[in-house]
DNA sequence: GGAATAGTGTCTCTAAGACAGTATCTA
DNA sequence: TAGATACTGTCTTAGAGACACTATTCC
Protein backbone atom coordinates (compact mmCIF):
# COMPACT_ATOMS: atom_id res chain seq x y z
CA UNK A 1 0.00 0.00 0.00
CA UNK A 2 1.15 3.73 -0.59
CA UNK A 3 1.87 5.43 2.29
CA UNK A 4 -0.85 7.74 3.01
CA UNK A 5 -1.54 10.88 5.29
CA UNK A 6 -3.86 9.32 8.29
CA UNK A 7 -7.44 9.83 7.82
CA UNK A 8 -9.27 11.26 10.13
CA UNK A 9 -11.61 9.51 12.53
CA UNK A 10 -14.66 10.23 10.83
CA UNK A 11 -15.38 12.21 7.45
CA UNK A 12 -16.70 15.57 8.10
CA UNK A 13 -20.73 15.61 8.06
CA UNK A 14 -22.88 18.97 8.52
CA UNK A 15 -25.28 17.95 11.71
CA UNK A 16 -28.42 20.05 11.49
CA UNK A 17 -32.00 19.92 13.35
CA UNK A 18 -35.23 21.31 11.87
CA UNK A 19 -38.34 21.35 13.67
CA UNK A 20 -42.03 21.16 11.61
CA UNK A 21 -44.40 23.43 14.19
CA UNK A 22 -47.65 22.47 13.66
CA UNK A 23 -50.84 24.36 14.97
CA UNK A 24 -54.31 25.03 13.80
CA UNK A 25 -55.67 27.61 12.01
CA UNK A 26 -59.07 28.56 10.58
CA UNK A 27 -59.72 24.67 11.05
CA UNK A 28 -57.01 24.27 8.70
CA UNK A 29 -53.25 22.21 9.70
CA UNK A 30 -51.13 24.93 9.46
CA UNK A 31 -46.98 25.15 9.45
CA UNK A 32 -45.07 27.72 11.35
CA UNK A 33 -42.07 28.99 8.90
CA UNK A 34 -39.02 31.46 10.26
CA UNK A 35 -37.17 33.23 7.56
CA UNK A 36 -33.51 31.93 7.27
CA UNK A 37 -30.97 34.61 8.65
CA UNK A 38 -28.19 32.93 6.68
CA UNK A 39 -26.84 31.88 3.59
CA UNK A 40 -27.79 28.97 1.91
CA UNK A 41 -31.00 30.47 1.26
CA UNK A 42 -31.07 33.67 2.90
CA UNK A 43 -33.97 35.40 3.45
CA UNK A 44 -36.50 31.87 2.42
CA UNK A 45 -38.63 31.00 4.78
CA UNK A 46 -38.11 27.65 5.44
CA UNK A 47 -38.53 25.45 8.72
CA UNK A 48 -36.99 26.82 11.76
CA UNK A 49 -33.64 24.83 12.03
CA UNK A 50 -30.14 25.17 13.09
CA UNK A 51 -26.73 23.18 13.66
CA UNK A 52 -26.43 21.23 16.89
CA UNK A 53 -24.33 22.72 19.31
CA UNK A 54 -21.66 19.99 20.86
CA UNK A 55 -20.92 22.65 23.63
CA UNK A 56 -24.38 22.93 24.79
CA UNK A 57 -26.93 20.18 23.41
CA UNK A 58 -27.25 17.22 25.65
CA UNK A 59 -29.14 15.38 22.17
CA UNK A 60 -30.34 16.13 18.82
CA UNK A 61 -33.74 16.32 20.52
CA UNK A 62 -32.48 19.26 23.27
CA UNK A 63 -31.44 21.26 19.69
CA UNK A 64 -34.49 21.18 18.50
CA UNK A 65 -35.90 22.62 21.67
CA UNK A 66 -33.71 25.10 21.50
CA UNK A 67 -34.31 26.12 18.03
CA UNK A 68 -37.66 26.22 18.91
CA UNK A 69 -37.03 28.15 21.89
CA UNK A 70 -34.62 30.89 19.23
CA UNK A 71 -36.62 30.81 16.81
CA UNK A 72 -40.01 30.88 18.06
CA UNK A 73 -39.71 31.60 21.56
CA UNK A 74 -41.85 28.33 22.13
CA UNK A 75 -41.45 25.51 24.35
CA UNK A 76 -43.69 23.16 23.02
CA UNK A 77 -44.96 20.05 25.61
CA UNK A 78 -44.94 17.82 22.32
CA UNK A 79 -41.75 17.48 20.24
CA UNK A 80 -40.99 14.02 19.35
CA UNK A 81 -38.52 12.56 16.34
CA UNK A 82 -40.20 12.43 13.01
CA UNK A 83 -37.34 11.34 10.65
CA UNK A 84 -33.39 11.74 9.26
CA UNK A 85 -32.75 12.96 5.64
CA UNK A 86 -29.57 12.96 4.60
CA UNK A 87 -26.97 13.20 1.47
CA UNK A 88 -24.46 15.10 0.02
CA UNK A 89 -26.72 17.08 -2.20
CA UNK A 90 -29.19 18.47 0.10
CA UNK A 91 -27.57 21.19 1.44
CA UNK A 92 -24.74 23.26 -0.64
CA UNK A 93 -22.01 23.37 2.17
CA UNK A 94 -21.76 19.46 1.88
CA UNK A 95 -22.76 16.27 2.40
CA UNK A 96 -25.01 16.93 5.64
CA UNK A 97 -27.44 15.40 8.35
CA UNK A 98 -30.81 16.99 9.07
CA UNK A 99 -32.70 15.31 12.13
CA UNK A 100 -36.36 16.22 12.05
CA UNK A 101 -38.85 17.05 14.84
CA UNK A 102 -42.25 17.36 14.76
CA UNK A 103 -44.43 19.51 17.33
CA UNK A 104 -47.71 20.69 17.64
CA UNK A 105 -49.20 23.51 19.58
CA UNK A 106 -52.37 25.23 20.65
CA UNK A 107 -52.71 28.36 17.73
CA UNK A 108 -52.89 30.25 21.17
CA UNK A 109 -48.73 29.90 21.49
CA UNK A 110 -47.80 30.91 17.95
CA UNK A 111 -45.80 33.95 17.99
CA UNK A 112 -47.90 36.54 16.23
CA UNK A 113 -47.32 36.72 12.33
CA UNK A 114 -44.54 38.72 11.79
CA UNK A 115 -42.02 39.48 8.67
CA UNK A 116 -40.13 36.50 10.19
CA UNK A 117 -42.34 34.09 11.83
CA UNK A 118 -44.96 32.78 9.39
CA UNK A 119 -48.34 30.38 9.71
CA UNK A 120 -48.96 29.46 6.68
CA UNK A 121 -51.63 26.44 5.92
CA UNK A 122 -50.21 23.24 4.86
CA UNK A 123 -51.42 22.38 1.88
CA UNK A 124 -50.61 25.59 0.12
CA UNK A 125 -46.95 26.39 0.97
CA UNK A 126 -44.87 28.47 -0.39
CA UNK A 127 -42.05 26.32 -1.87
CA UNK A 128 -39.63 25.60 0.63
CA UNK A 129 -35.71 25.05 -0.01
CA UNK A 130 -33.60 22.19 1.22
CA UNK A 131 -36.19 18.88 1.14
CA UNK A 132 -38.22 21.25 3.70
CA UNK A 133 -41.30 20.15 1.08
CA UNK A 134 -40.90 16.44 1.91
CA UNK A 135 -39.78 16.86 5.85
CA UNK A 136 -43.19 18.80 6.05
CA UNK A 137 -45.90 16.23 4.08
CA UNK A 138 -43.90 13.46 6.09
CA UNK A 139 -44.80 15.10 9.13
CA UNK A 140 -48.57 15.34 8.36
CA UNK A 141 -48.97 11.76 7.43
CA UNK A 142 -47.13 11.31 10.61
CA UNK A 143 -49.84 13.35 12.53
CA UNK A 144 -52.76 11.74 10.86
CA UNK A 145 -51.60 8.43 11.91
CA UNK A 146 -50.97 8.93 15.18
CA UNK A 147 -54.44 10.91 15.19
CA UNK A 148 -56.24 7.91 14.31
CA UNK A 149 -55.76 5.77 17.45
CA UNK A 150 -54.55 8.80 20.65
CA UNK A 151 -54.73 11.41 21.98
CA UNK A 152 -51.75 13.27 19.90
CA UNK A 153 -54.48 16.39 18.73
CA UNK A 154 -55.59 17.55 22.43
CA UNK A 155 -51.96 19.16 22.29
CA UNK A 156 -53.57 21.43 19.28
CA UNK A 157 -56.07 22.63 21.80
CA UNK A 158 -55.57 25.09 24.93
CA UNK A 159 -55.62 24.05 28.44
CA UNK A 160 -59.37 23.58 28.24
CA UNK A 161 -61.85 22.55 25.35
CA UNK A 162 -65.44 20.71 25.10
CA UNK A 163 -66.06 17.64 23.07
CA UNK A 164 -67.07 19.73 20.09
CA UNK A 165 -64.81 21.36 19.81
CA UNK A 166 -62.27 18.43 20.22
CA UNK A 167 -64.02 16.64 17.70
CA UNK A 168 -63.81 19.22 14.88
CA UNK A 169 -59.74 19.42 15.46
CA UNK A 170 -59.55 15.39 15.29
CA UNK A 171 -61.42 16.16 11.84
CA UNK A 172 -59.57 19.07 10.85
CA UNK A 173 -56.83 16.70 11.01
CA UNK A 174 -57.75 13.49 10.16
CA UNK A 175 -59.91 15.71 6.79
CA UNK A 176 -62.94 13.54 7.43
CA UNK A 177 -66.07 13.68 9.57
CA UNK A 178 -66.15 11.96 12.60
CA UNK A 179 -69.48 9.98 13.76
CA UNK A 180 -70.04 12.11 17.10
CA UNK A 181 -70.98 9.02 18.86
CA UNK A 182 -68.67 6.60 18.07
CA UNK A 183 -66.15 9.66 19.25
CA UNK A 184 -67.60 9.97 22.31
CA UNK A 185 -67.12 6.64 22.62
CA UNK A 186 -63.46 6.57 21.72
CA UNK A 187 -62.68 9.76 24.17
CA UNK A 188 -63.93 8.05 26.90
CA UNK A 189 -62.45 4.62 26.25
CA UNK A 190 -58.92 6.73 26.35
CA UNK A 191 -60.23 7.98 29.61
CA UNK A 192 -57.83 10.87 29.62
CA UNK A 193 -60.46 14.12 29.96
CA UNK A 194 -61.74 14.67 33.28
CA UNK A 195 -64.68 17.65 33.15
CA UNK A 196 -63.82 21.22 35.16
CA UNK A 197 -66.33 20.88 37.59
CA UNK A 198 -69.02 23.51 36.89
CA UNK A 199 -66.92 24.77 34.27
CA UNK A 200 -69.27 25.44 30.98
CA UNK A 201 -68.94 27.41 27.80
CA UNK A 202 -72.17 28.89 26.90
CA UNK A 203 -71.88 31.79 23.91
CA UNK A 204 -74.31 30.70 21.65
CA UNK A 205 -78.21 30.36 22.02
CA UNK A 206 -78.24 26.84 22.61
CA UNK A 207 -77.34 24.62 25.31
CA UNK A 208 -73.63 25.20 27.17
CA UNK A 209 -70.52 22.69 26.52
CA UNK A 210 -68.85 20.67 29.70
CA UNK A 211 -64.98 21.59 29.26
CA UNK A 212 -63.15 18.88 30.07
CA UNK A 213 -59.25 19.25 30.64
CA UNK A 214 -56.26 16.36 30.08
CA UNK A 215 -55.94 14.40 33.03
CA UNK A 216 -52.36 15.37 34.57
CA UNK A 217 -50.31 11.74 33.74
CA UNK A 218 -51.88 12.52 30.41
CA UNK A 219 -50.21 16.29 29.85
CA UNK A 220 -46.95 14.78 28.15
CA UNK A 221 -47.66 11.45 27.16
CA UNK A 222 -49.93 9.95 24.72
CA UNK A 223 -53.28 8.27 25.64
CA UNK A 224 -53.93 5.44 23.01
CA UNK A 225 -56.65 2.74 21.94
CA UNK A 226 -56.29 -0.55 20.27
CA UNK A 227 -58.86 0.23 16.99
CA UNK A 228 -58.72 3.08 15.89
CA UNK A 229 -61.17 6.08 15.42
CA UNK A 230 -63.06 4.32 12.58
CA UNK A 231 -63.82 7.48 10.64
CA UNK B 1 -16.90 41.55 22.56
CA UNK B 2 -13.25 40.01 22.39
CA UNK B 3 -12.02 39.13 18.87
CA UNK B 4 -12.36 35.30 18.82
CA UNK B 5 -11.05 32.89 15.66
CA UNK B 6 -13.89 32.42 13.90
CA UNK B 7 -16.26 29.31 14.81
CA UNK B 8 -16.01 26.20 11.95
CA UNK B 9 -19.25 26.10 9.81
CA UNK B 10 -20.63 23.33 12.01
CA UNK B 11 -19.43 21.78 15.24
CA UNK B 12 -17.81 18.10 14.71
CA UNK B 13 -20.22 15.39 14.48
CA UNK B 14 -19.49 11.51 14.16
CA UNK B 15 -21.89 10.22 11.96
CA UNK B 16 -22.65 6.48 11.94
CA UNK B 17 -25.27 4.05 10.66
CA UNK B 18 -26.08 1.09 12.18
CA UNK B 19 -28.74 -1.56 11.02
CA UNK B 20 -31.42 -3.85 13.33
CA UNK B 21 -31.32 -6.93 11.03
CA UNK B 22 -33.93 -9.20 12.03
CA UNK B 23 -35.16 -13.03 11.28
CA UNK B 24 -37.27 -15.80 12.25
CA UNK B 25 -35.42 -18.43 13.51
CA UNK B 26 -37.47 -21.69 15.47
CA UNK B 27 -40.21 -19.47 15.69
CA UNK B 28 -38.53 -16.40 17.40
CA UNK B 29 -37.43 -13.07 16.44
CA UNK B 30 -33.17 -13.11 16.20
CA UNK B 31 -31.03 -9.97 15.79
CA UNK B 32 -28.24 -10.77 13.83
CA UNK B 33 -25.09 -9.40 15.46
CA UNK B 34 -21.45 -8.85 14.17
CA UNK B 35 -18.11 -8.63 16.25
CA UNK B 36 -16.47 -5.20 16.22
CA UNK B 37 -12.95 -4.98 14.67
CA UNK B 38 -12.32 -1.55 16.04
CA UNK B 39 -12.35 0.51 19.52
CA UNK B 40 -14.28 1.11 20.96
CA UNK B 41 -15.56 -1.97 21.96
CA UNK B 42 -13.30 -3.81 20.31
CA UNK B 43 -14.52 -7.39 20.12
CA UNK B 44 -18.54 -6.94 21.60
CA UNK B 45 -21.03 -8.37 19.84
CA UNK B 46 -23.07 -5.74 18.70
CA UNK B 47 -25.41 -4.07 15.90
CA UNK B 48 -23.44 -3.95 12.22
CA UNK B 49 -23.04 -0.48 11.88
CA UNK B 50 -19.85 1.69 10.75
CA UNK B 51 -19.36 5.32 9.82
CA UNK B 52 -20.80 7.30 6.78
CA UNK B 53 -18.66 7.55 4.26
CA UNK B 54 -19.29 10.58 2.60
CA UNK B 55 -17.15 10.15 -0.96
CA UNK B 56 -19.09 7.22 -1.36
CA UNK B 57 -22.75 6.99 0.20
CA UNK B 58 -25.43 9.21 -1.45
CA UNK B 59 -27.89 9.35 1.72
CA UNK B 60 -27.28 7.23 5.23
CA UNK B 61 -30.25 4.78 3.29
CA UNK B 62 -26.93 4.05 1.05
CA UNK B 63 -24.61 3.49 3.95
CA UNK B 64 -26.75 1.40 5.98
CA UNK B 65 -26.98 -0.90 2.56
CA UNK B 66 -23.12 -1.01 2.13
CA UNK B 67 -22.79 -2.09 5.98
CA UNK B 68 -25.02 -4.71 5.67
CA UNK B 69 -23.44 -5.85 2.36
CA UNK B 70 -19.82 -5.77 4.05
CA UNK B 71 -20.68 -7.24 7.39
CA UNK B 72 -22.81 -9.62 6.26
CA UNK B 73 -23.12 -10.23 2.90
CA UNK B 74 -26.56 -9.39 2.74
CA UNK B 75 -28.54 -7.38 0.21
CA UNK B 76 -31.94 -7.08 1.78
CA UNK B 77 -35.46 -6.71 -0.09
CA UNK B 78 -36.13 -4.22 2.93
CA UNK B 79 -34.30 -1.71 4.84
CA UNK B 80 -36.15 1.31 6.63
CA UNK B 81 -35.05 4.11 8.32
CA UNK B 82 -36.10 3.47 12.17
CA UNK B 83 -34.69 6.44 14.39
CA UNK B 84 -31.87 8.59 14.90
CA UNK B 85 -29.50 8.23 18.28
CA UNK B 86 -27.46 11.61 19.41
CA UNK B 87 -25.58 12.75 22.14
CA UNK B 88 -22.53 13.50 23.68
CA UNK B 89 -22.05 10.42 25.99
CA UNK B 90 -23.52 7.47 23.92
CA UNK B 91 -20.02 7.43 21.93
CA UNK B 92 -16.45 7.74 23.77
CA UNK B 93 -14.92 9.61 20.90
CA UNK B 94 -16.95 12.76 20.78
CA UNK B 95 -20.33 14.05 20.36
CA UNK B 96 -22.19 11.25 17.81
CA UNK B 97 -25.09 10.73 15.70
CA UNK B 98 -26.26 7.01 14.70
CA UNK B 99 -28.68 7.04 12.13
CA UNK B 100 -30.46 3.42 12.82
CA UNK B 101 -32.09 0.85 10.14
CA UNK B 102 -33.97 -2.22 10.18
CA UNK B 103 -34.14 -4.56 7.82
CA UNK B 104 -35.96 -8.15 7.78
CA UNK B 105 -34.70 -11.03 5.58
CA UNK B 106 -35.61 -14.45 5.60
CA UNK B 107 -33.81 -17.25 7.56
CA UNK B 108 -32.24 -19.10 4.69
CA UNK B 109 -30.32 -15.63 3.74
CA UNK B 110 -28.81 -15.36 7.12
CA UNK B 111 -24.99 -16.32 7.36
CA UNK B 112 -23.86 -19.44 9.02
CA UNK B 113 -23.05 -18.63 12.21
CA UNK B 114 -19.30 -17.67 12.94
CA UNK B 115 -17.50 -16.12 15.74
CA UNK B 116 -18.15 -12.67 13.84
CA UNK B 117 -21.67 -12.92 12.78
CA UNK B 118 -24.41 -14.28 15.15
CA UNK B 119 -27.91 -14.64 15.84
CA UNK B 120 -29.57 -13.97 18.72
CA UNK B 121 -33.34 -14.22 20.09
CA UNK B 122 -34.38 -10.84 20.76
CA UNK B 123 -35.66 -11.48 24.25
CA UNK B 124 -32.41 -12.57 25.47
CA UNK B 125 -29.64 -10.72 24.30
CA UNK B 126 -25.72 -10.26 25.18
CA UNK B 127 -25.57 -7.06 26.57
CA UNK B 128 -25.25 -4.72 23.96
CA UNK B 129 -22.60 -1.62 24.43
CA UNK B 130 -23.26 1.65 23.34
CA UNK B 131 -27.25 2.14 22.92
CA UNK B 132 -27.71 -0.86 20.65
CA UNK B 133 -30.22 -2.27 23.27
CA UNK B 134 -32.63 0.73 22.81
CA UNK B 135 -32.51 0.33 18.76
CA UNK B 136 -33.31 -2.94 19.40
CA UNK B 137 -36.33 -2.91 21.56
CA UNK B 138 -37.65 0.04 18.86
CA UNK B 139 -36.72 -2.21 16.04
CA UNK B 140 -38.96 -4.90 17.96
CA UNK B 141 -41.63 -2.37 18.31
CA UNK B 142 -41.96 -0.22 15.06
CA UNK B 143 -41.59 -4.52 13.75
CA UNK B 144 -44.82 -5.70 15.76
CA UNK B 145 -46.70 -2.65 14.83
CA UNK B 146 -46.35 -2.44 11.63
CA UNK B 147 -47.07 -5.78 11.37
CA UNK B 148 -50.55 -5.75 12.55
CA UNK B 149 -51.98 -3.85 9.21
CA UNK B 150 -49.85 -4.83 6.67
CA UNK B 151 -47.61 -6.94 4.62
CA UNK B 152 -44.41 -6.39 6.83
CA UNK B 153 -43.16 -9.64 7.71
CA UNK B 154 -43.61 -11.78 4.37
CA UNK B 155 -40.08 -10.16 4.16
CA UNK B 156 -39.07 -13.06 6.88
CA UNK B 157 -40.71 -15.55 4.08
CA UNK B 158 -38.73 -17.18 1.09
CA UNK B 159 -39.98 -16.66 -2.37
CA UNK B 160 -43.08 -19.45 -1.47
CA UNK B 161 -44.78 -20.35 1.32
CA UNK B 162 -47.99 -21.77 2.53
CA UNK B 163 -51.05 -19.67 4.15
CA UNK B 164 -50.21 -21.63 7.41
CA UNK B 165 -46.88 -20.63 7.21
CA UNK B 166 -47.42 -17.38 6.84
CA UNK B 167 -49.64 -17.23 9.71
CA UNK B 168 -47.34 -18.54 12.17
CA UNK B 169 -44.95 -16.26 10.99
CA UNK B 170 -47.28 -13.39 11.80
CA UNK B 171 -47.81 -14.90 15.06
CA UNK B 172 -44.18 -14.95 16.38
CA UNK B 173 -44.09 -11.33 15.48
CA UNK B 174 -47.28 -10.16 17.00
CA UNK B 175 -46.78 -13.09 19.57
CA UNK B 176 -50.27 -13.90 20.23
CA UNK B 177 -52.33 -16.78 18.40
CA UNK B 178 -54.25 -15.33 15.36
CA UNK B 179 -58.02 -16.65 14.18
CA UNK B 180 -57.23 -18.74 11.12
CA UNK B 181 -60.42 -17.23 9.23
CA UNK B 182 -59.45 -14.06 10.11
CA UNK B 183 -56.17 -14.25 9.03
CA UNK B 184 -57.23 -15.23 5.95
CA UNK B 185 -60.04 -12.85 5.27
CA UNK B 186 -57.51 -10.27 6.02
CA UNK B 187 -54.18 -12.09 3.39
CA UNK B 188 -57.49 -11.86 1.08
CA UNK B 189 -58.03 -8.09 1.54
CA UNK B 190 -54.63 -7.13 1.57
CA UNK B 191 -54.50 -8.46 -2.31
CA UNK B 192 -51.00 -8.99 -2.49
CA UNK B 193 -50.46 -13.00 -2.53
CA UNK B 194 -51.36 -14.98 -5.57
CA UNK B 195 -51.17 -18.90 -5.51
CA UNK B 196 -48.62 -20.73 -7.48
CA UNK B 197 -50.54 -22.61 -10.06
CA UNK B 198 -49.96 -26.41 -9.09
CA UNK B 199 -47.38 -25.95 -6.01
CA UNK B 200 -48.52 -27.76 -3.22
CA UNK B 201 -46.54 -28.29 -0.13
CA UNK B 202 -46.66 -31.55 0.61
CA UNK B 203 -44.39 -33.89 3.42
CA UNK B 204 -46.74 -34.32 5.89
CA UNK B 205 -49.45 -37.10 6.84
CA UNK B 206 -52.35 -34.53 5.93
CA UNK B 207 -53.61 -32.61 3.16
CA UNK B 208 -50.78 -30.53 1.26
CA UNK B 209 -51.18 -26.37 1.68
CA UNK B 210 -51.10 -24.28 -1.72
CA UNK B 211 -47.89 -22.41 -2.32
CA UNK B 212 -48.49 -18.65 -2.64
CA UNK B 213 -45.36 -15.56 -4.01
CA UNK B 214 -45.97 -11.63 -3.46
CA UNK B 215 -47.83 -10.70 -6.36
CA UNK B 216 -44.69 -8.54 -8.64
CA UNK B 217 -45.88 -5.05 -7.53
CA UNK B 218 -45.37 -5.71 -3.74
CA UNK B 219 -42.22 -7.44 -3.59
CA UNK B 220 -40.37 -3.98 -2.40
CA UNK B 221 -43.43 -2.40 -1.02
CA UNK B 222 -45.81 -2.79 1.27
CA UNK B 223 -49.55 -3.73 1.47
CA UNK B 224 -51.54 -2.33 4.13
CA UNK B 225 -54.99 -2.99 5.26
CA UNK B 226 -57.44 -0.04 6.73
CA UNK B 227 -58.16 -1.94 10.38
CA UNK B 228 -55.77 -3.87 11.67
CA UNK B 229 -55.45 -8.34 11.59
CA UNK B 230 -57.44 -8.27 15.68
CA UNK B 231 -54.67 -10.91 16.69
C1' DG C 1 -92.20 28.91 22.47
C1' DG C 2 -88.57 28.55 18.70
C1' DA C 3 -83.99 27.85 17.26
C1' DA C 4 -79.74 26.06 18.04
C1' DT C 5 -76.29 22.98 19.76
C1' DA C 6 -75.07 19.50 23.73
C1' DG C 7 -75.50 15.13 25.12
C1' DT C 8 -77.64 10.15 25.26
C1' DG C 9 -80.35 5.78 24.25
C1' DT C 10 -80.86 2.36 21.06
C1' DC C 11 -81.22 0.06 16.65
C1' DT C 12 -78.68 -1.41 12.56
C1' DC C 13 -74.93 -3.14 10.18
C1' DT C 14 -70.18 -4.53 9.48
C1' DA C 15 -66.57 -7.33 10.48
C1' DA C 16 -63.96 -10.25 13.74
C1' DG C 17 -64.07 -14.76 16.24
C1' DA C 18 -65.87 -19.51 17.08
C1' DC C 19 -66.92 -23.79 15.45
C1' DA C 20 -67.82 -27.35 12.76
C1' DG C 21 -67.87 -29.22 8.44
C1' DT C 22 -65.54 -31.01 4.01
C1' DA C 23 -61.02 -31.97 1.36
C1' DT C 24 -56.86 -34.43 0.64
C1' DC C 25 -52.85 -36.30 1.84
C1' DT C 26 -49.78 -40.60 4.45
C1' DA C 27 -49.48 -44.77 6.85
C1' DT D 1 -59.72 -46.64 7.27
C1' DA D 2 -57.56 -43.62 10.79
C1' DG D 3 -55.25 -39.58 11.58
C1' DA D 4 -53.55 -35.33 10.45
C1' DT D 5 -53.70 -30.75 8.60
C1' DA D 6 -55.76 -27.62 4.69
C1' DC D 7 -59.46 -25.12 3.61
C1' DT D 8 -64.43 -23.22 3.84
C1' DG D 9 -69.35 -22.18 5.26
C1' DT D 10 -71.90 -20.09 8.61
C1' DC D 11 -73.40 -18.64 13.23
C1' DT D 12 -72.28 -15.56 17.09
C1' DT D 13 -70.72 -11.46 18.93
C1' DA D 14 -68.40 -6.98 19.48
C1' DG D 15 -68.19 -2.54 18.09
C1' DA D 16 -68.86 1.35 14.71
C1' DG D 17 -72.46 4.22 12.46
C1' DA D 18 -77.28 6.08 12.02
C1' DC D 19 -80.94 8.23 13.99
C1' DA D 20 -83.88 10.08 16.98
C1' DC D 21 -84.83 11.77 21.34
C1' DT D 22 -84.06 14.70 25.53
C1' DA D 23 -81.47 18.79 27.75
C1' DT D 24 -80.33 23.53 28.16
C1' DT D 25 -79.27 27.77 26.67
C1' DC D 26 -80.64 32.69 24.25
C1' DC D 27 -83.91 35.25 21.92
Amino acid sequence: MTPTRRAPLADAVICTVDVVLLTLHQHTLHVVLSRREKAPNQGALALPGGFVHTQEDDSAWHAAARVLQDKAGIDSPYLEQLATWSGPDRDPRGWSVSIVYYALIPETLVPAHSADVQMHPVYALPLLPFDHGQMVAQAIERVRNKSQYSSLPVYLCGDAFTLPHLQTVYEAVLGEPINKVSFRRKMDEMDMLEPIEGALESGGAHRPAQLYRLKPEFQRSLSVVERGINA
